[in-house]
DNA sequence: ATAGGGTTAG
């Protein structure tokens, strides 16, 4: 009885030190104990695992179960389950299945979160019909389906493009009495913004305030951003007050996106005043923040006060991130200097950014929208990785220049690549070449292009 | 655990 109880104690200190971050001193304290007398259980270790897994990798999580073994405490489903959600987070499919095989070998069973985190990692991972396959098990299994489980398929659906699947299984479920959150709500009214189904989305919102629920933050900003999407400014500028009133603008993230939205629309004087209300109502500034300040001296020109604030950034004890970067370097080449703007993009290698494909996508528009459409091509050829703004950059700016020759041998790349194409590149690049005359070519490249789409899958 | 949200193209 003393000394479970003295377990007990070593547990609560032990999580609440993995929740201050502090595995050290967990581990610490797991010594100490040790040498009292007091041994530890599975929840002490599915605890540290835990904190492991969270804080550090994957891997050191799997040292902790390692030396749980030579203690001789056998894992349980908790166990695994720190494991295969730390690796279903890094979408590390195959080290997640092997996961699920060493619990079999364990003989412990995988429970419902086991099954709901692999179901997220397939969706996310585009595959929804083997995501719908662990639905399946998870009822054959005899578990239960849980809130989470649903809203993880209703998501998943809406991400995969299966909106119609998703509101017709989010209908079934009330059918058999499920009754849904204002999470259900939203990821269905998220998805339907997507898919710009405007109506049906606002019927589902008139429907989660009949349920007598109210929308939160996350509500708001969805709906705010499809009308900003939609180039309706005003009616999201009216979202947002309603977010303000309600208090929902507690973190500055609706302020900066609505200034963003500004800034977009060369609003520079309206962003100015959101800004400058942000601070009059008390919101700290953040690394989010910082940027979207940046953001807005670069469009104004001011690119000492833009780097200014940079400094003010690091001196703040903030850091900053690929968007600080990739915003100066795009300021620069939007005013036209592109020596500036590579300059930026060294100094950002130089300070250890790996990503700087936003950065470099921005030097290939500014240097196309120069007029310098062959350095902007050299650039691109350079390039390790694109993205479909890579593509669309060079595509466009090529039929602008009217080299509808060159830009349907990249066009035909980018189907390739599998990256989602836009349509108004297609379309620009087959009607140039039409248009010069090359009807046979554009014909070829029309075919072409169908038989890659098929050859994918 | 699972919804939203900042940079680049058209």
């Amino acid at each position: 009885m003393v000394v479970s109880l003295s377990t007990r104690l070593l547990n609560i200190t032990i999580v609440s030190f993995c929740k201050a971050q502090q595995l050290q001193k967990a581990e610490v304290a797991l010594i100490d104990a040790i040498r009292l007398g007091i041994l530890p259980d599975v929840v002490t270790y599915n605890q540290l695992i835990d904190g492991y897994c969270r804080l550090v990798s994957l891997e050191s999580g799997y040292d902790v179960v390692r030396r749980m073994c030579i203690a001789g405490i056998k894992p349980d489903s908790v166990t695994f389950n720190s494991l295969i959600a730390r690796a279903t987070h890094q979408n590390q499919l195959s080290r997640a299945l092997d996961l699920f095989e060493e619990m079999f070998q364990w003989g412990v069973s995988p429970d419902l979160w086991s099954y709901n985190n692999l179901m997220h990692c397939l969706f996310k991972l585009g595959r929804p019909d083997d995501a719908y396959r662990v639905l399946n098990d998870i009822i054959v299994n005899d578990l239960s389906p849980s809130r989470a489980t649903c809203n993880i398929m209703i998501n998943g659906l809406c991400k995969n493009g299966y909106t119609n699947n998703a509101l017709n299984y989010f209908r079934n479920l009330q059918r058999y009495g499920f009754v849904p959150g204002v999470m259900t709500y939203n990821i269905l009214i998220n998805g339907l913004c997507k898919a710009r189904r405007l109506n049906a989305a606002s019927r589902l919102l008139k429907e989660l305030v009949e349920s007598g629920q109210s929308p939160n933050a996350a509500t708001y900003t969805t709906i705010m951003k499809s009308f900003f999407r939609f180039n309706k400014l005003e009616e999201g500028l009216a979202i947002f007050a309603l977010m303000r009133s309600k208090g929902y603008t507690f973190d500055g993230f609706a302020y900066c996106t609505v200034s963003g939205a500004l800034i977009k629309r060369g609003r520079l004087v309206e962003a100015n005043d959101l800004m400058a209300q942000m601070t009059r109502d008390g919101i700290e500034l953040d690394t989010l923040s910082y940027n979207t300040k940046i953001n807005l001296r670069c469009r104004e020109g001011k690119f000492e006060d833009a780097y200014q604030l940079l400094d003010e950034l690091e001196k703040s004890g903030l850091e900053c991130d690929v968007y600080t970067h990739s915003i100066i370097v795009d300021g620069m080449c939007k005013a036209g200097d592109l020596e500036g703007a590579q300059r930026h993009l060294q100094y950002m290698g130089s300070l250890g950014f790996k990503s700087t494909l936003v950065a470099l996508n921005c030097i290939v528009n500014g240097l196309c929208k120069v007029g310098d459409v062959d350095r902007a091509m050299a650039l691109f050829e350079s390039m390790e990785t694109r993205d479909d703004f890579t593509y669309a950059i060079i595509v466009h700016n090529l039929c602008k220049a009217r080299r509808y020759k060159k830009a349907s041998k990249i066009l035909f790349s980018w189907v390739k690549s599998g990256l989602k194409v836009l349509r108004s590149c297609q379309r620009a690049v087959l009607d140039g070449l039409r248009d010069s005359g090359y009807i046979t070519d554009a014909k070829k490249l029309q075919s072409k292009i169908w038989k890659a789409r098929m050859l994918r899958y």
